[in-house]
DNA sequence: TTGTAAGCGTTATCAC
DNA sequence: GTGATAACGCTTACAA
């Protein structure tokens, strides 16, 4: 069906061995036996088989990324940012989603050890994940990888992310300032490592202030989006409590709390503020000007790059990094000390 | 580094083959060996070493999936269907981004064809694309494709994409009933099908109806995003011109072309209706809830996934599609007629 | 039921 | 510079 190197020598009238070499630009081969490979390469359509040379050369120049899904703005930018990494380097991308789902994610590790790819990035979704020692199939293999955005505990693999605890402590402490006490966390299951991270950012930060943040003030989103978070915040208005800040995993939960907060006629943000996650959506598309936590994806994916690069040439072990997130104050956070903080608009 | 079956069959003292059959299920192999090969399978860690057998089978078990970038709600969300579609026949998904770069498409149909794909599907976005013959080269190799959302003339494969003409014109039709005389339409390069069939649709309308659509009543977006098509329709109302419909090829373009008739202080819909294409953002997140040309994925990559399955079994050609779209009316639409002529909320 | 051996399409190590 | 030839790790007739 498709010509093969065995054609290329044939009709070139030489051994497969110097088409190979020619093919692949190799030194020590006569220019016009190259030009006449190449002539007669391009004339039969001749695309190398890949398989064949992932096999013979032991090396598959395949690098695998692993997300959640790439549906969500938040891991679409990401892949996009590795992507061009991946091509600048040279390497081929595998991408897989997992739609957080501990078979799907099984299953697409072993994709990327039966695909001997050379390197693996991967974004841990699963909830309550007890035995996430599966992972270790890459690592067993000799395949190099790193967590990005999140990580599990207990394999022995770096992770790059951003520094959330702090980027949330930074957003509680702005909160606190312009006069917030009652606060609320939306976001998905604290088995996850960064959902963790943030309430503990808002647990510490109030009790060091003498402050509560009781456990019914973390809602758990199933799926953090808008339906799940409209439901659950006009709920909890119409139970009467007081809520005058909410941190968000995501800008639609977010903009489902400022429409419930519009609904029950609480002002944002003089009655209430609330800061959302990542800065993906225009602004000005929505019905209100978020105020966020932004994470630098360049940064993030900068550093896997060069972990995973390290691991790969060196055989290193890679390091972990956390990544500073930049607090936006935009319109749902009231304007209080922003100049003097130095926030960005 | 990684157990191989020749390993396993050592282990397990049994031939290469046998192990082979053994692991892979077949019939023929006493239950006791069967038993041995798997446990020693285990035991080892093995994972089957993809590359060699597809090599071996001539079979990958891969499709080639190509879209122009991914984070782009409609190509995401087109993707996500895509590959659960894959999942359930058993297929692994290759999923590559051309980010509209002619180059890069090059590249990834030569990359389908090296590792040997068994079908692709290809979402086409390269404009003014004088040449597409390099995308035979995938029927040249036995590979059969499908294009999906948009096609290139002039290749002989089957494309499914929604009726655009039809759904144009259904919402042409609406707002000329509604009263709307002075058209624009804000999109991308008229080179590619289907913003020429949406620009058709437009103008063989209002020449039924005797009006004009003039060559400047459609603004080329060259990334079809808000801060574009915030600046060009800015610069338009302030020149004065007059202009009650517009309809724009995405959400965040449309959503601009709202904020510049409430900057100019035009009601919307009163004295502009806007139809936009696509209804994934959710509505209500937005400044206004969009009018829409809903697009059915799911039958999209249903009809996609029948045609690629019986092409690659039979062999057949394919067939090409148009699947029907929706007239979504919300808030950027008057409300005339709306009930009557059976359109959704 | 099991083993032998010939591929699959490359690359790599040698001689020549 | 070039050409045999042996891998690479698996599948699959065909024998045994």
């Amino acid at each position: 069906m498709s010509a093969s190197l065995k054609d290329i020598a044939r009709t070139a009238q030489v051994s497969e061995a110097t088409a190979s070499l020619a093919l692949n630009g190799r030194k020590g081969v006569n220019e016009k036996t190259r030009q006449k490979v190449l002539d007669t390469a391009k004339e039969l359509g001749y695309v190398s088989n890949g398989t064949a040379r992932s096999l013979a050369r032991r090396k598959s120049g395949l690098i695998g990324v692993m997300v959640p899904n790439i549906s969500n703005l938040f891991y679409s930018n990401l892949v996009r940012h590795i992507e061009r990494s991946l091509r600048d380097m040279g390497y081929k991308m595998i991408l897989v989603t997992t739609e957080s789902n501990i078979n799907y994610e099984k299953e697409m590790i072993r994709h990327f050890v039966s695909f001997r790819v050379e390197g693996a990035i991967i974004y841990p979704s699963i909830k309550e994940n007890e035995k996430p020692e599966y992972i270790n199939l890459l690592m067993q293999n000799g395949i190099p990888m790193v967590f990005i955005g999140n990580y599990y505990p207990g394999i022995d693999a770096p992770h790059v992310m951003s520094d959330l605890y702090k980027g949330v402590r930074e957003a509680v402490d702005y909160l606190y300032i312009t006069g917030s006490r009652h606060f609320y966390y939306l976001g998905g299951c604290k088995s996850i490592v960064s959902n963790q991270l943030k309430l503990d950012a808002i647990r510490d930060y109030l009790t060091e202030r003498g402050l509560e943040f009781p456990d019914d003030h973390y809602l758990l989103l199933e799926h953090t989006r808008y339906e799940n978070a409209f439901i659950r915040m006009d709920a909890l208005l119409s139970s009467g409590k007081e809520v005058d800040a909410v941190i968000a995993a995501d800008a639609f939960s977010a903009l489902a709390v400022y429409n419930v907060f519009q609904k029950h006629g609480i002002k944002v943000p003089d009655k209430a503020s609330i800061i959302s996650f990542d800065n993906l959506l225009y602004p000005d598309v929505c019905v209100t000007r978020l105020s966020c936590i932004e994470q630098d994806l360049g940064s993030i994916v900068n550093c896997t790059m060069q972990n995973l690069q390290a691991m790969i040439q060196d055989g290193s072990k890679g390091v972990s990094h956390l990544s500073p997130t930049k607090l936006v104050l935009r319109d749902t956070t009231k304007q209080y000390l922003a100049a003097e903080k130095g926030y960005a608009g």
